[in-house]
DNA sequence: ATCCAATGTCACCGCATGGTGACTTTGTCA
DNA sequence: TGACAAAGTCACCATGCGGTGACATTGGAT
């Protein structure tokens, strides 16, 4: 019989990347026991076994991959370059970065729409893996900048939270009538942020 | 016995109220035949005999209740004051009016977190709902404006992305690390969407 | 070669779901 | 007073779920 050797660790990552399969072509809602083990082609018995339940499974699969972006994603090959930039542009190009990190990775966006709609031991597992990297971004443009300005962190999250509802929303176009399946619409609203960046922190007063 | 009087209108309106007791407690996913039918204390077979099924339920629900903000609720009591604000003014107190609207009814963030997840003939019976209430409205501002400036519909519809994510991520705090739950934290918001509006929809250039 | 723990499979349980047919009760109209 | 259709109840089915115990198979150490 060519059947595999029974190795528990290959086992194991076989059920990790069934996780992300599930999650990533029929969402959360589909992600349990069953599916994840017959995606893996494996008894869910191993689940119990290997990871304690599906929560260790989740937990595990959150740590295997890189979801949210990093630092690099956010500022780009050269930090230097970008910290030498006015902070309106540090900001802009931050969450352009962001958005285009997360708009063409259905994982991630599956992760942010399970987070949205639902807090228990399997949103908890993907809760330490956001770390706390953005808002120390946000620190650090704040510490260049004058004290009595509109608040960069602010305006951060409010334009964070509006790439992350575009990007969600992309996902079932005939529910929005919205039409950022088209690539330009994109562009469209990174130059908004871009605008918006500009002439909120840059301009008089 | 003290039973209810058979009444079939009676009992239908028992069994939209309970889609909506439901989706608001429960969320989307517990709304099905069995658990709305518990809720409503009749049996089940009666939303298929009545309604033809559970989407023709959720179709009744949708057309029973106002979920969306109308013109009256983003423009106020007094139409002629809104339209007579210059454009900036008219698009963030739009925006706030939309934001004080949605922020504190569960069950329009229930309505559209399902339209954000799923793509079915459920949510498709919300769809229509959504009058284009809000881009008439983006119309009707566009006119009033010079055509080579930024354009409000796209302004609007990003900010209002921003506020629609922002009310939906305050539902789980725990996941999101934000302090939306406290009051305070939406005038922080209201006050960055009339800085943006203003900043950008009428400083030079 | 033999033993044994680890690896993996299979069968089953209780429960909830969506869905349907057969039943009983009620109000109404002749 | 009956008859009858509407209103509502009940019992049941197949399916899928999370979860568990018992079984078979393998590889490695003695």
């Amino acid at each position: 019989m060519g059947t595999r050797p029974r190795d528990k660790e290959a086992t194991k990552a076989i059920l990790v990347e069934a996780v992300g399969k599930v999650l990533a072509r029929d969402g959360f809602l589909r992600v349990g026991v069953n599916s994840v083990a017959r995606e893996a082609g494996v008894d869910k018995v191993l689940i119990y076994r290997y990871f304690g339940g599906l929560t260790g499974l989740v937990r595990e699969f959150s740590d295997s991959r890189k979801f949210w972006p990093g630092m690099e994603d956010i500022v780009g090959p050269d930090p230097q370059a970008f910290l030498a930039q006015p902070i309106h542009e540090m900001l802009s190009t931050g969450l352009i970065n962001y958005a285009r990190f997360i708009r063409n990775k259905p994982l991630s966006l599956a992760i942010i729409a399970w987070m949205l709609m639902e807090s228990n031991e399997l949103t908890r597992a993907f809760q330490d893996t956001r770390s706390g990297m953005f808002s120390g971004l946000m620190d650090k443009a704040r510490s260049s900048q004058g004290p009595s300005e509109i608040d960069v962190g602010s305006l951060g999250n409010l334009l964070g939270a509006a790439v992350a509802f575009l990007a969600l929303s992309m996902r079932f176009p005939e529910n929005y009538h919205n039409e950022l399946v088209d690539p330009k619409a994109w562009t469209d609203v990174e130059n908004m942020i871009r605008v918006i960046c500009s002439k909120v922190l840059c301009d008089g007063s």
